[in-house]
DNA sequence: CAGGCTGGCTTTTTT
DNA sequence: AGCCAGCCTG
């Protein structure tokens, strides 16, 4: 079994317990995937299992992917016989495509994303006479989804929420569902729900699972809410053979009904469990660790690990603070060009090797800010979604209702999109007559027309519109046509493509560009259905660039990766740790954010660099900061402190061994003759002044495209990709003051502007 | 029906 | 400060 020795003993250890309940508590960059992996090959391999009968479920695409791919890898074959491997949703899709009539819905049901999802609810509340401004469908849609990630089904819902939603939250989800099986649909709370409740009133179907599947592995079990918990313990309660990996330190998303509660107390819900810990980290250097470790510590009730490395040396955490975040952003963009050329000392690290990990995306801005001035290349990594763009989701609704003409909720989308002259007034008596007859809104359209009940222009385009829909659905039920083909042609025929076309608004090309992108998509697929139901359940848009770029991203959005260099700006109280959090939720709030400073500190391999602000802008009025008390958690040992004493923040450093903080309750920093006087902060002072604060470099920017600088010169009109249309007011070598029409000033480098007439002709 | 104005909100996000 | 939704006006 040469898999078995590239494992380390607890990695080993993990991989051959294969019977029986497991648990796998596994740090940070110790190697969970590749036990993970292992455990599968080793299933396979001792004739445990065959490939059908393992279920092993993540909780996003991209980690499905990754798992795929990499037992693919060592078993040297394809994974195509592994039918159960997949995340939560695109397995209960499977499981629910099977017995839908149970779950009172038909087989070929539709999975409304979140947009949809509102859409429907705010029909509701407004038919309720509900105040949609006082009582926002965002709000309802919140109440509902907390309810089916608890396993509720309206009649579950337990008296104590009564209140939720002005009283009548229970009333609107009853409501809801009943909506939701007449339109033959499900939210995506609802595909774990129904496989829950299918199992809990059928449990003949359950038994015939339970008997299928031998061995479950789960990933990331300290993200499951209490549906995905019931989901999982349902299943493996026949034979018990379940592996649950997991970080209780990196449970971050309680927010959206994630239940730490749920690995915590794996050993009681199975008995005899094994527990294994992989300690061993693989990722960083020694301070890095510790800084981690040091932060980590300060929560209540973990489940413990000691994350160690053989690993020696290396740079120790830096801790910088800066006067206010402009100049933090200066500050890490001139860090990264320095590291990028390698005149910080050591090797040059790549832009692909550098990431700027953010507490909330607006933080970002002030990156790219900067970064756009300097000409440094980055990336944003957990934007909005491909198909969650507008362009996106229109044509969508076309593909959806030439599939499916009776879907009404993309019949009431494009309806009037492009503009049809059919105003409110006009859809509400499509409605109305759909209604009182019991058709779809198509059909109820087609009515109305016959019965003269549109007026003038609208008349002649809905019946264009309908004629259509007719003509791209005989389209779909016909053998041997091809799908792209009737794509274009759908929307060529709607006048989507003309619309924006003739749209002049700095958008328009990106999402004319979109939509070729889009058609480009369905090569992949057979038919229109398939790939609708591919997009349903996977919303990603994963573009591997050329270009090295920088990373700036979410701590969120960062959990699983890794970077040489990463850079953690605004550690400052109220940000991070967020206000919000601590306010809503307390203590539980604050861990759950010290979880996340663990995560991002983690994620760096050799230099982490974390600094905070004195002064920030929060929503357009100034603020000065106080340094994140989880600064204050970080071991002296392990941090060098960059910060000029006595300049910015200050509060830190007292005198507590082993820490910065004496500990990280305010009325700690307010004294601050202590803190002052204190050796540690001393030391501080001491290790500082023997450095400069940051290098004088040479000059920036390594290439200067000299083509593009000779090209413009004042009152050029100009095309940005993020901020449209301008005019060139200022050249200042290759930079360009560009008075932009919607965006005003900005200072940009030459090479990310193009000439306004060339953004012009975007073919499609 | 467009376009402009005002008022309210503002963490994290996958499926 | 900036964004969006809803409202009013032309």
């Amino acid at each position: 079994m040469p898999y078995l020795d590239d494992l380390n003993p607890a990695q080993r250890a993990a991989v051959l317990a294969l019977d029986g309940p497991v648990l796998m508590l596994a740090g940070a960059g110790t190697g969970k995937t590749k036990a993970l992996t292992s455990r599968i090959v080793h299933l396979l391999a001792t004739g445990k299992a065959r490939p059908n009968e393992i279920l092993a479920v993540t909780f996003t695409n991209k980690a499905a992917r990754e798992m795929k791919e990499r037992v693919a890898r060592m078993l040297g074959q394809s994974v195509e016989g592994m039918p159960w491997m997949g995340t939560f949703h695109s397995i209960s899709v499977k499981i629910l495509r099977r017995h839908a009539e149970l779950a009172g819905l038909k087989s070929n049901f539709t999975i409304l994303d979140t947009d949809d999802q509102l859409r429907l609810l705010k029909q509701l509340i407004v038919a309720a006479g509900i105040d949609e401004k006082r009582w926002p469908a965002r709000m309802l849609a919140g109440v509902i989804d907390s309810w089916k990630n608890r396993a509720w089904t309206p009649a579950k819902v337990p008296s104590s929420e009564a209140s939720a939603y002005n009283n009548r939250g229970t009333e609107l989800y009853e409501q809801y569902q009943e909506r939701l099986r007449t339109l033959n649909a499900c939210d995506f709370g609802d595909l774990l729900l129904h496989v829950v409740t299918l199992f809990q009133a059928h449990p003949d179907i359950l038994a015939q699972y339970q008997r299928w599947l031998r061995y479950i592995l789960v990933d990331e079990y300290q993200d499951t809410n209490v549906a995905q918990y019931l989901w999982l313990r349902l299943l493996a309660q026949g034979h018990r053979n379940i592996c649950c990996v997991g970080d209780d330190d990196q449970s971050i998303y309680g927010w959206r009904g994630a239940e730490v509660g749920n690995i915590l107390r794996f050993e009681k819900d199975f008995p005899g469990a094994e527990v294994v810990r992989l300690e061993q980290n693989y990722r960083s250097t020694e301070h890095i660790l510790a800084a981690a470790s040091g932060v980590i510590a300060a929560n209540a009730g973990r489940l413990g690990k000691t994350l160690w490395t053989e690993a020696q040396g290396g740079e120790k955490v830096r801790l910088i603070g800066h006067w206010d975040g402009e100049e933090e952003a200066r500050w890490i963009g001139d860090e990264i060009e320095a590291l990028q050329r390698g005149t910080r000392g050591g090797q040059p690290v790549g832009l692909n090797d550098q990431a700027i990990l953010v507490r909330a995306s607006h933080q970002m801005r002030a990156f790219e800010d900067r970064f756009l001035t300097i000409g440094l290349p980055y990336r944003v990594i957990g934007g909005p979604r491909f198909y969650e763009r507008l362009e996106i989701r229109d044509a969508m609704a076309y593909f959806r209702l030439a599939v499916s003409p009776d879907d009404d909720l993309a019949f009431e989308r494009v309806v009037n999109t492009p503009k049809r002259g059919l105003g409110d007034k006009a859809q509400q008596d499509i409605q109305r007559t759909a209604r009182v007859s019991g058709m779809s809104l198509l059909e109820g359209a087609r009515e109305l027309l016959a019965a003269g009940g549109i007026g003038g222009k609208g008349a002649g385009q809905l019946r264009a519109f309908v004629a259509g829909v007719d003509r791209w659905h005989a389209k779909t039920l016909q053998q041997g046509h091809s799908h792209i083909e009737l794509a274009e042609q759908i929307l060529e025929e709607s006048g989507y493509t003309a619309m924006w076309q003739a749209d002049k608004t700095p958008e328009a090309p990106g999402r004319l560009e979109n939509l070729k992108e889009l058609v480009k998509a369905l090569e992949q697929f057979e038919n229109l259905q398939g790939f609708l139901e591919h997009v349903a359940l996977i919303m990603e848009n994963e573009t591997e660039d050329a270009v090295e770029k920088v990373s700036i991203m979410t701590l969120h959005a960062a959990k699983g990766l890794e970077f040489p260099a990463v850079f953690l700006p605004g550690w400052e109280d109220g940000l991070f740790p967020s206000q919000r959090s601590m306010d809503e939720s307390g203590l539980k709030g604050l861990e759950e954010e010290r979880r996340l400073a663990y995560v991002g500190i983690t994620r760096a391999e050799h230099l982490c660099t974390i600094s905070f602000a004195a002064n920030r802008r929060v929503y357009g009025q100034w603020q000065s900061q106080l340094p994140s008390r989880f600064i204050d958690e970080l071991p002296v040992a392990h941090v060098d402190v960059l910060t000029p004493p006595g300049l910015y923040g200050g509060a830190y450093g007292a005198a507590a061994p082993g820490g910065f903080g004496g500990g990280s309750r305010i009325e700690d920093r307010a004294t601050k003759a202590d803190v002052y006087n204190s050796p540690g902060w001393r030391r501080l002072q001491e290790r500082s002044s023997q450095r400069p604060v940051s290098q004088p470099r040479e000059s920036r920017s390594p290439v200067i495209d000299l083509a593009a600088v000779s090209s413009f010169t004042e009152g050029d009109r100009v095309f940005h990709q993020k901020f449209g249309y301008g005019s060139v007011a200022a050249i200042e070598g290759d930079k360009l003051d560009i008075a932009f029409d919607k965006a005003g000033v900005k200072k940009i480098v030459a090479r990310f502007v193009v000439a306004a007439h060339e953004a012009d002709d975007v073919p499609f």
